[in-house]
DNA sequence: TTCTAAATTGCGACTGAGTCGCAACTGGAG
DNA sequence: CTCCAGTTGCGACTCAGTCGCAATTTAGAA
C-alpha cells in the first residue's frame, strides 16, 4: 500500500479508483489528509472553505460518506468527550487505539502487536471477516494522573505543616 | 461484586448508593436490567413506560447519565448500524467486544483473555488509568459469509450449465 | 477544442437524538 | 407527619446529519 506520508495520497488514490475529482472534493480531502489532529465534520468544513469558498455541509458529509465506503478513513468517537461528534482520520496499515482522557481531553495513540492477534482471534474463532475495527479507551492519562498524586503530596505537606505549627 | 445475573442488582445498587429511588427510576432501571437486547433510549423509555406511564424522555436521558456516571451500564455504538443512537447494557466484570454484521445487523458478543491482557498492557506502557472500553467491529457474520460461498458455488453451477448445454 | 451525459453540488427544509431551565412534585430522613 | 433537597415533566431548543431537486461541473468522446 502506498505510504500515508506521501503527499496526495488520498485524492491520488481517488483518481485511480476512478473517481470524480472535483475542486470541493480536493479541498475536502487534503484537509483531512493534511491534519495534524483528529476533525469532525464541521472543522473539515471550516478548513476546505479556506482553500476553497464554494464548499457546502452537505458536500463535506457526502465526501466524508465516499472515503469511508472507499475504505480511505476511519471514523472515531473518541469516547464522545466533546459531544456526539464524529472524527476522521486517514486509514492506516495498523489499527490504533484511542485514549481518550475524561480530565483534560487529550487523545493518545496506542498500538500493539497484541491487538493485531486479538485481531486475527477473534475472525478465527467467530468466523467474523473483519473490515474496520474502532477500539477506544477512557479514563485518565499518565499526565492527570500524576497530577493527582501531586496533590495528595500537597495535602500531606500541609497536615504535616498545620502539625508542626499547631 | 454482585452477579449481574440476581434480580434486582442494579435497583440495590442505587440504594447502596444513596441514589433516590422514583417510580420512574426503578422502571427505568429494571427495563435495562432486564433487557434481553441492546436497547436504546427510546427503547427504554418505550418499554419503561409500559410499566410506569409517567416517564418523560429528559428523565431516561437523565437516568441513563446517572448509571453511566455510577459505572453501571456501559454505552455502545454498535459501529452506528441503525443511525446515531447509542444502546446501553448492563456492565459485567469482564468486557466484551461487540461483532456488529454490515449485512445482516445482527450483534454478536466475543471476550477473551487477549483482550484483558491488551487492557493491561495499555495501562502498563501509557500509564493511563482505564476507566471504560469499548471495541467494537465492523464487518461480515459468519452466516452472511456463507452465503457468499453458497452464492458463488450457484455461479460456478450456472457457468458449468452453460458450459454444458453451449 | 467543443460537446454532452452523468455525476456532483448548493440550497434549504427537514429529522431525530439529546439538552436545558424552570415550576411543580415527591421520596425518605427525622 | 412534615419538610426540603432532589427529581420530574414540559416544551422549547440545539446541533449533527440527511434529503430532494434544480443548477452546475467533470471527464471522456467526437
Amino acid at each position: 500500500m502506498t505510504p500515508a506520508l506521501e503527499r496526495r495520497w488520498l485524492l491520488d488514490e481517488l483518481v485511480s479508483k476512478g473517481v470524480r475529482i472535483t475542486t470541493q472534493r480536493r479541498a475536502i480531502v487534503e484537509v483531512i489528509q493534511e491534519a495534524k489532529e483528529h476533525l469532525d465534520a464541521g472543522a473539515v468544513l471550516e478548513l476546505a472553505r479556506q482553500r476553497e469558498p464554494n464548499v457546502d455541509r452537505a458536500t463535506v458529509y457526502r465526501t466524508i460518506e465516499l472515503l469511508k465506503e472507499l475504505r480511505l478513513i476511519d471514523e472515531l468517537d473518541l469516547m464522545h468527550l466533546e459531544g456526539e461528534k464524529h472524527y476522521y482520520e486517514v486509514k492506516t496499515m495498523k489499527d490504533h487505539i484511542h485514549l481518550a482522557c475524561f480530565r483534560c481531553g487529550r487523545i493518545e495513540e496506542f498500538s500493539s502487536p497484541l491487538f493485531e492477534r486479538l485481531k486475527a482471534e477473534i475472525s478465527k474463532r467467530s468466523g467474523f471477516n473483519i473490515r474496520v475495527t474502532r477500539l477506544e479507551v477512557g479514563g485518565s492519562c499518565r499526565v492527570c494522573m500524576s497530577g493527582d498524586a501531586a496533590a495528595e503530596q500537597e495535602e500531606k505537606d500541609e497536615k504535616t505543616e498545620a502539625a508542626i505549627s499547631g
